[in-house]
DNA sequence: TATACATATTCTCATATGTGCATATGTGCA
DNA sequence: TGCACATATGCACATATGAGAATATGTATA
């Protein structure tokens, strides 16, 4: 129950929940999910270390970087995800999450530049 | 974005989940509820508030009682009661609040009484 | 080893949120 | 009208949580 409960906690960030949607469809590092979305390296890193507690997703270091991969164990979670998926059209910034996601390579090698969040 | 994000805030605290999962399942008054969880009167009352601001659920006046019920309209909210309530067994509160809504006629007429939280 | 860069963590602060208690409001019935 | 009961709300408080800035840690490379 408290699981349950600590997984919709963790969505209900918006940071969180958009760096879900993004891992959800493939693995990605801090300064990749920093640059797509627009927001600051230490917050983008302190999300991920909550989900990193709850155990949902799986850090691999390659070189300089930390790639995040999302933990295909919990069920509420992967259906959650796939759910808003699936709707994502009703959620601007998700769509343009998405739009930049296509262009992660660009954000490699200039981490902690211009996140004004 | 911000409703979805407000969808799972309100999932993430254990007694309006307990509410969500019933009312998924019928429609019941304040005291049901209650009684059922064993949880008082206003925290409830509270919760309901909430899901009602949301525009998650529907109050009904009948005599004495107020009857909620779940609003068919939001399909992340709807999955997400599905797949929990698919896997209830997971969870051990939640499969005593069920054997407890058997005896749901039992918690009318006793409303305020016995709740220790 | 020094430097640059990627990532993690710490600290402080403001704010949000849940809780219990008391009480207000609303409803039906004697 | 007065009373009992169901429900809603206000208040005061403790706690949790997110934010930004600064800094520490880790890694590669010159």
């Amino acid at each position: 129950m408290n699981q349950l409960v600590n997984i919709f906690k963790l969505l209900s960030d918006e940071t969180r929940l958009r760096i879900l949607v993004l891992l959800y469809q493939q693995d990605l590092c801090v300064c990749q999910l920093s640059g797509i979305l627009d927001v600051s390296q230490p917050k983008i890193s302190k999300g991920l270390s909550k989900l990193r507690d709850m155990n949902l997703v799986l850090d691999k270091r390659k070189e300089k970087f930390v790639f995040y991969s999302l933990k295909n164990e919990n069920s509420i979670l992967l259906n959650s995800l796939k759910n808003i998926s699936d709707t994502l059209d009703f959620y601007p910034q998700l769509v343009m999450d998405q739009s930049r996601l296509v262009e992660k390579e660009k954000y490699l090698n200039q981490c902690c530049v211009d996140s004004n969040e």
